[in-house]
DNA sequence: AAGACGGGGCT
DNA sequence: AGCCCAGTCTT
């Protein structure tokens, strides 16, 4: 079904909304950071894990202030669950340059939001819209789902480009923060109800395999170091081949891909940094 | 433009 | 065995 008029679409959209609503703990609050904390973690991370780890983490973290000063571990313990644990480095920096430059608040410019590290166009317009209700048009897989959808059903190679185009001519500037609630609940329905929409993006790729990777083993790693602190690479293997069901040939990354060193530099996991 | 970057749930 | 997840950063 293909889409000319823009008061129907919006209708549609909003309509879907009323009736099926999905409740968060982020969706209870304005509160920039926490609003932050949440688009961070729900990058490429689904809603269901987040909604699980999200009031911990701001339990703990409730400021930028608390996680400014928190040490690195303790971000990245409360982290574990949520995957691509640089995210939560990220988030301890960004809180850092919140509490040096901006007063210990989040910026309501794009231009200062995109500087923040971890946050890209999309989180940035993301955080504009539920934390301060102010319209930019940024796109999700949800949002792209909905777009692909209903402007480029017949179309097998859409670019985001264009998509951001319709995205913008129907963006709802009187209330941003329902409209793209709106829009995303409603992309999450769509993939319910039709495959591959997402493979109609010029942007879709396949992951590369998880099983038997290096991400695999740094995810492990991680995991020990957060639990028994610094180890040496042969402690390492001796406490990961068991529990954690890595394959032998998934090991030989601790010491090929002189993996210790690269983590304790990159998340200051060492004795002396803790 | 392509890879790196976690980990879990669902089919 | 794949597919996908409220993406970003680096090369």
């Amino acid at each position: 079904m293909k889409i000319h008029d823009v008061n129907q679409f919006r209708k549609k959209i909003l309509e879907y909304y009323r009736r099926n609503k999905r409740d968060f703990p982020w969706r209870e609050t304005f509160e920039p950071w926490h609003i932050l904390v949440s688009e961070v973690m729900l990058q490429q991370t689904q809603v269901q894990r987040v909604a699980v780890k999200y009031p911990e983490f701001i339990k703990s973290f409730f400021s930028p202030g608390a996680c400014a000063n928190a040490p690195l571990s303790a971000v990245l313990a409360k982290w574990q669950g949520l995957g691509y644990n640089r995210r939560a480095k990220y988030l301890k920096q960004t809180a850092e340059i919140l509490v040096a430059a901006h007063g210990g608040k989040v910026p309501d410019t794009l231009a200062e939001l995109v500087r923040l590290p971890g946050i890209g166009k999309n989180t940035a317009g993301a955080i504009l819209a539920f934390a301060f209700n102010i319209a930019v048009p940024f796109i999700e897989t949800n949002i792209r789902a909905v777009y692909i959808h209903l402007y480029f059903n017949d179309n097998a190679a859409v670019h985001d480009r264009d998509i951001l185009e319709k995205i913008a001519a129907t963006l709802d500037l009187k209330n941003p923060r329902v409209w793209y609630w709106a829009l995303m609940d409603y992309g999450v329905y769509l993939k319910t109800q039709h495959n591959g929409l997402l493979q109609q993006s010029v942007h879709y790729k396949k992951q590369a395999v998880f099983k038997g990777s290096n991400r695999e083993l740094r995810g492990a790693v991680i995991r020990l170091l957060l639990k028994e602190g610094p180890v040496s690479a042969a402690e390492a293997a001796g406490r990961l081949s068991k529990p954690e069901g890595l394959t032998k040939k998934t090991m030989d990354g601790l010491v090929k891909e002189k993996m210790l060193e690269k983590l304790y530099g990159r998340y200051m996991l060492r004795e002396e940094d803790i």
